[in-house]
DNA sequence: GGCGCGAGTTAACCAGAATCAAGGTCCAAG
DNA sequence: CTTGGACCTTGATTCTGGTTAACTCGCGCC
């Protein structure tokens, strides 16, 4: 597991312009910007920084000052606190066209969670600088700031209820679903097939249960018929049938 | 358990210049709107409204369309929400100069949780349209609701670890300790006592615990010499104990 | 090939917390 | 004064999920 390192891409000094253009481009894609003119974007890449890590590095450690936020280009980053006892909870994976550590950075206090690689990533780190020039300036760029905080509030107050109000098998229940739901075909219906993101005990974390724990549920399901388990990639059998028993349990 | 109803204040048609004073008086207080001067409240009164509502009273159910948000001027608002099986977990009990509400109207979707008065309120609804009109002509109001929504995610976010890495003891001496820092002296030591806002049951079940679970608790911290009960006094008899007990478990 | 390693599985056992079922206490209304 | 209800406590029991530990499987590497 490498310490935390950032390998900036190569300096560029001599021919800056094309490295530009090619931030402005990667920048264009991103959601907070969508819509913005070239003469933004280029204003806006002033303060941005591309990075490559590989897998296990730790962008930030909780207690790390925070400059700037976080946009993931390729590959996925766990967000995790560790107990004083060493113990580790997942709170999100982070993928591609995903970004993190803005609440953080608007707090100016330090970072409360950990950001590690779960695979070889690029990324782009935005200064929080370019980032309050640009609130002061476009109104509507808060309020697409404000729009992904208060969606961010409300994803982590599902989370609560997940977590206080439903048992592990049906957190496990929902997961597969929900993953269907954004890797599938809309409207589908009977067998489909889930590839879970990231190794198993990764997951079973994230759900807030230990990875025996979670292997057993699967199992518990698999012989329930509802789904096969085939490494990574879970088979649903019947994904309306799964659908009324995540209603039941 | 009465249905929802809006307790509005008299009319006041007649002489609409006193009342008007009255709520910019009350606007002037709250944190969002520090420093703002007459005109703006003046201006950001025409979407206020203030409510009385009593014990029991339901503001809002979840699934609820939202028109603007709540801030708490007397009494105390439990937000929580209602599994299928009528199991309800409390998220947060709201005390006077808090506000809540406000993701769920930048989000324009309906109410993910609902909203009970606990006690006899005073309350004040802030329109959602003068919200969204102040924040096109201020910068700096958005700001300020970026750092509120900014706040309110750390907080959630300690929840969070609280609730998953926590045991139930450990959340108790915890709750206790940080409501002794709200209530009590800043350096205090000792022996200090800490008043309950609120029910034992609905405690409980903020923390994530039953009723009964709760109850045993504190029998235990009893007979370990660290508090005595007291209905709803809770006398820390050591705090300095307490906090190194908070570190152990 | 054999070694080591990480990921995953399985089973036995254990603990923390929920559930169920009585009571107890206090207080306000009849 | 006594009745009922809200709130709380207590004990017995159950259950969910965590802990520990052994074992398998696949894979990269010497």
């Amino acid at each position: 597991m490498p310490a935390i390192e950032c390998l900036e891409t190569p300096p560029a000094a001599a021919t800056p312009k094309p490295e530009a253009e090619r931030l402005c481009k990667l920048l264009a894609h991103i959601p907070l910007l969508d819509g913005f003119d070239p003469a933004e974007l280029v204003r806006f890449a002033r303060g941005v920084r591309e990075q490559n890590v590989d897998k296990g590095t730790v962008l930030f450690h909780r207690g790390d000052p925070c400059h700037g936020f976080h946009l993931v280009l390729s590959g996925q980053i766990k967000l995790a606190f560790t107990s004083s006892e060493g113990q580790e909870k997942v709170i999100e994976i982070i993928r591609p066209g995903q970004s993190f550590g803005e609440a953080v950075m608007f707090m100016e206090k330090p970072y409360v969670v950990m950001a590690q690689a779960l695979t070889d990533c690029k990324l782009l780190h935005i200064a929080k600088n370019v980032v309050f020039e640009e609130m002061d300036r476009d109104p509507s760029f808060c309020r697409r700031i404000i729009a992904g905080l208060s969606h961010r509030l409300h994803h982590l107050i599902a989370d609560v209820e997940t977590y206080s109000l439903r048992s592990g098998r049906e957190r496990i229940v929902g997961y597969l679903l929900r993953e269907e739901e954004i890797s599938g075909e809309p409207g589908a219906r009977g067998r489909v097939s889930v590839r879970l993101p990231t190794s198993k005990g990764t997951i079973a974390s994230r759900l807030n249960l230990t990875q025996e724990h979670f292997s057993r549920i699967l199992h518990e399901l698999a012989e329930a018929g509802l789904i096969g388990v085939e490494g990574r990639t879970i088979h649903i059998l019947d994904i309306e049938k799964l659908r009324t028993a995540q209603m039941q349990y």
